[in-house]
DNA sequence: CAAACACATGAATAAATGTTCATATGTTTG
DNA sequence: CAAACATATGAACATTTATTCATGTGTTTG
């Protein structure tokens, strides 16, 4: 009969009262769905390691897209498909000089984010 | 000739020295493969806004996976599979509690980075 | 203004990812 | 110890993602 899908059925790990008073205030601090989706999109921003190298690079100075290619050892088409991306997620953005395009970070919570990140990994 | 992938030609953007110094220069500062390695997998476990509920239901209780899944109205099995992947980040931590296992945070850092985000994504 | 340069971007492809379904593991209860 | 419960996990599938290749846009230079 195909029944509706189950998220786990009700009387959920017995003590269903406890349990429905728990559910009911976790969702009650629960952030919005725009803000679980933007913090996720942020994130998904650092989740790459050619574009945590890319950060890298900018904490040491402002660089255009052709020095960041050879720093890294990739093309310049993946370098700005990548700038293009940590741009949308507000991380960096771009001036341009002449012919070339200098990106550099947009603000101080990158620095921040990525500091927690090496304090945690080594723990 | 099929010629070898070209990573930005030498001729980069003119001054060539100029450049080249700063280039070895970011490079002398940036971070090893593994270490960069370790840090995109971290950040790749806060890039899913199911996890991200999960990390904030994490932040009033510690809970079990049956009560995850009804908080957030999604199956005992995906919740399950992305428990997998925030613990192999070490975000999150299981002990055992009769049938049940209940969940909780790892460490302080994921409420550090978190806070960070939402300051970020709200500036 | 034509050529050269620096960068951006669309389409294509291979690899990674999230969810579901079915089933396995481990614990308690009668 | 068999049945019920809570959780974990493997395989399959659809979607997303990172890179490449080819080409387009905008700027400077001769």
């Amino acid at each position: 009969m195909k029944a509706e899908r189950m998220y786990a059925a009700a009387p959920c790990c017995e003590e269903q009262e406890v349990h429905a008073d728990k559910v009911k205030f976790v969702n009650e601090n629960m952030p919005s769905e725009g803000e679980l989706y933007d913090l996720a999109e942020l994130f998904k921003a650092f989740g790459d390691s050619t574009r945590i190298r890319i950060l890298f690079a900018l904490f040491e100075a402002d660089i255009c897209v052709c020095d960041l290619a050879e720093t890294l050892s990739m093309t310049q088409s993946a370098i700005s498909h990548q700038l293009r991306l940590l741009k949308q997620a507000g991380l960096v953005n771009g001036r341009r000089e002449g012919k070339q395009i200098i990106y550099y970070l947009a603000d101080d919570h990158v620095r921040t984010i990525i500091s927690m990140g090496l304090e945690h990994i080594n723990e």
